[in-house]
DNA sequence: TGCTTTTTTTGACAAATGTCAAAATCGTTA
DNA sequence: TAACGATTTTGACATTTGTCAAAAAAAGCA
């Protein structure tokens, strides 16, 4: 079964009519690492899922770079901003390993919505399941010293830890290079 | 025209017919400053609206507590958790004035999503709107120091700034009230 | 294997912020 | 107006963390 056809699922069913008109819009993608799924500002409308590979979102802020989240197989993503209000991303999404994705258009999705009830509760519970996603990153951020937070994505996401650099991980968690260097230590 | 009706009509059309139905459902609530809307762990899942009044949410850590949003007049509001998945909540909601509220229990509402195509497409705008407000607040507290975040503030909310205690607005930008106090001075 | 490049670690120091305690200010009520 | 409590400001000091520079370690490649 195709990659996002087999995520979409996990939030509701689909007729297999449905099914067959999705299989004609999903289209797939294959990048390198280094290339970028998109930079900020750009209105990138689609629905990615990842098949293979890992992905970085991240701010870009007086030259520095701020990392906001990683994209891993099966993880559907999109650009918030682009995906539900065709306004340009304030996040760029690049690629740290050769990736191969899905997609499909917000046009496509947002008529598939129109016309099928549980396509447009699918739509629904994503956003819902993304609010969660989006509010646990929040908590963590408020509530965890960066150190507590190294401590918790051992715990959580150990084979995150040992695909992603610790310059990466550093900017994700907000602190220094130096800084997650010795805290690591310990 | 009742307060929450004329929030979710933002969000779509809906029918007079429906409109009817969820006079029907909607309920009213006054409460007094200092009082809770829920406590961490409970499982209130309502859709609230703010007719007059003034909230804070805030995380309980170590004894402490965090601010995390403030809901105003006309604010939709409800916590994630148990309005989206029926579970406990992270975050405690508590009354900063005496406030009168309306609110529908998210049971009514999964009921009016499975009967009306309308609603369930209002409610997925209103998923993905509470996605853009997330990410911006994620994008603020991870892109801008605290200085810079209460100027943000200054700008886009300096009613706020003048309704909530120093205290408060420290808690929210995670620093302490004397720095804040010191960053005021300038 | 040896060489180059990238990533990680270490050290020294400066800057920013939290903490604690006390003083000052503001707002409310008797 | 006086007095009380709550809020805000100020000062001194300790702690944490970033920054810069350099060394060490690891990874990639001929």
């Amino acid at each position: 079964m195709n990659p996002l056809i087999k995520q979409l699922k996990k939030y509701g069913n689909l007729t297999s009519e449905i099914e067959t008109e999705l299989n004609e819009k999903i289209k797939s993608l294959i990048k390198q690492k280094g290339d970028f799924l998109l930079k900020e500002g750009q209105i990138v409308s689609n629905l990615f899922v990842i098949e293979k590979g890992l992905v970085r979102s991240f701010y870009n802020i007086n030259e520095r770079e701020i990392n906001v989240w990683f994209g891993f197989e099966s993880g559907i993503l999109g650009s918030v901003m682009p995906l539900f209000f065709s306004q340009p991303s304030i996040e760029n999404i690049q690629f740290l390993e050769d990736t191969t994705l899905y997609y499909i258009s917000s046009n496509d999705l947002e008529s598939f919505y129109k016309s099928s009830q549980e396509m447009n509760t699918i739509g629904r519970k994503m956003a819902e399941e993304y609010c969660k996603i989006l509010e646990e990153r929040s908590f963590l951020l408020q509530t965890h010293t960066a150190e507590q937070h190294y401590h918790w994505l051992l715990k959580n996401q150990p084979e995150a830890l040992q695909r992603i650099s610790l310059g990466h991980i550093a900017s994700y968690l907000g602190i220094s290079q130096e800084t997650l260097s010795r805290i690591r230590k310990k």
